[in-house]
DNA sequence: TATTGTTATACTCTATAACTATA
DNA sequence: TATAGTTATAGAGTATAACAATA
């Protein structure tokens, strides 16, 4: 279907169709703002500092990385991550080795205890949701299961 | 239906149904961490921290505060939110003015300015979502407004 | 005497600048 | 000479303790 004016459809559809957009946009993005942020109430890890913790959370994502790598990540100085990683290596969460070939380089990993840790906090956080899912209808459940797949697209993009 | 047992399923079905339940959990809240992370990301304001940014919204959803009553729901102490105060109000985005009838209490509450603000900077992240619904099926924007006020009420519980 | 809000001071986290070691 | 990482020092932000005003 086309039109003489050249546009794929009349303005008023068009104006109709952005007005549902940005009306789904929004109540979306306050559903999943403030889902985030009950989710991230379960967190409640105390132990470590938000720093530290994301610096955890990139190592898991991306696996071994150098202090630039993980401060570029984290947009922060290359010196405040040596301070984060100072910490989380004293309390036995990283690892620091040389690179293989370049001396000046580290290459930062976690240790198994992190991992343990990691999951244990992911592991608490979903059980809140699992418990909260359980009290759902399976139609509803099949719904979240669909958006789950079109939210991790969006976030991608 | 009901078992001999007592329990309203077989174990084989309460553990086929309690990893499903997990699994969903998993997916969902990893989608809806990184979509936050992604929309948190389009607000890039800068000119205000976090904490300011924090106390505005709170003001926006709950109305005039005491900086007491904003220090409990930030989770800071009272000194800390006057400091937070004192530069909101030096930069027009919040008024100070005396209770009515206590006079040691002070009634904070957002300029016309700060309301403008907050409502920009809502319009430019919706305006980021809704260009990417745009580029959905039909189809899928419905799950997604199915599953918003879904998720909604999870975050509400 | 108890409560609200503020001021005084200390601590934590991050940033910029300077330094050391390696390429 | 350039780069990776660390150390030294300074600037935000928050906390605890002390203070002034009101109930």
């Amino acid at each position: 279907m086309s039109y003489a004016n050249g546009m794929a459809m009349p303005p008023t559809a068009v104006r109709a169709a952005a007005r549902s957009h940005a009306e789904l946009a929004s109540v979306l993005r306050l559903s999943v703002m403030r889902l985030g942020r009950r989710l991230r109430k379960e967190r409640s890890d105390e132990s470590l500092t938000p720093s530290q913790m994301a610096a955890l959370g990139t190592l898991e994502r991306h696996g071994p990385l150098t202090p630039r790598e993980l401060a570029e990540h984290e947009k922060i100085q290359p010196p405040s991550m040596t301070r984060i990683l100072t910490g989380l290596e004293g309390l036995g969460l990283i690892d620091r080795a040389p690179h293989p070939t370049d001396g000046r380089q580290v290459r930062v990993s976690l240790t198994p205890a992190a991992r343990q840790m990691i999951q244990e906090d992911r592991r608490r956080r979903d059980a809140w949701l699992a418990r909260r899912l359980r009290e759902l209808t399976a139609a509803e459940r099949e719904t979240l299961e669909a958006a789950a797949e079109i939210l991790g697209r969006l976030a991608r993009s």
